[in-house]
DNA sequence: TAGGCCATCTGGTCCT
DNA sequence: AGGACCAGATGGCCTA
């Protein structure tokens, strides 16, 4: 695994390698705090942007931190481990997804951004080859509703003949495509 | 060298 | 209360 470290090497210091217990709070020299703006602030001697808007993520109160430095510390590294396997599952399910969808074979992989994109253009071609053999099941309508005909058809089935039958609704689409 | 992409850290907020 | 989620910040790697 390649060696990144990025907030890790803030500073000379990562957070939970500063072992400081006197937590500081005071505004980054030269800015002022405004209403609906945002701040730099100083945490643990590292300067971070917080809100200070009254929006939804105002409130701006910190959670107390209760216990030791050394404490703290430990869950910030816990809460740094369960995050790096959010981020691991997440690039799991972006991997899944480009093995999913078809495109031109290069040496580079698709990015993330990419990958949505090639994503939903896909579906949008697949909603249109199954428009294109599903009148049975989808009558005379206006186009643009046909996508979501289309989604309650599926639930529909999904209701009616449950999840394990879903195999043998595909193979009828497939069936179908091959008579028409 | 600038810009794109990414991994990681971090703290605030939401949710159970 | 604590974990999940989110978004900002940061810095490394790569390519044009």
């Amino acid at each position: 695994m390649k060696s990144k470290g990025k907030g890790s090497k803030r500073n000379g210091r990562s957070w939970a390698e500063q072992d400081d217990p006197d937590f500081t709070l005071e505004t980054e020299p030269g800015s002022s705090e405004q209403e609906g703006s945002e701040a730099s602030v100083r945490l643990d001697r590292t300067w971070r942007t917080r809100r200070s808007d009254g929006g939804s993520r105002a409130g701006t109160r910190r959670r107390r931190h209760n216990g030791s430095a050394k404490e703290r510390n430990v869950r910030r590294l816990e809460s740094n481990e369960r995050e790096r396997q959010r981020m691991h599952t997440l690039n799991n399910a972006f991997q899944a997804l480009r093995e999913a969808i078809p495109h031109v074979k290069t040496d580079k992989k698709l990015s993330k951004i990419e990958t949505l994109t090639l994503a939903k253009n896909y579906i949008k071609s697949l909603t249109t080859i199954i428009l294109g053999m599903s009148s049975a099941c989808l009558p005379h309508e206006k186009q643009e509703s046909n996508a979501s005909r289309i989604l309650q058809c599926y639930q529909q089935h999904l209701e009616e003949e449950g999840e394990e039958d879903l195999s043998s609704y595909l193979k009828n689409i497939h069936t179908f495509s091959q008579g028409s």
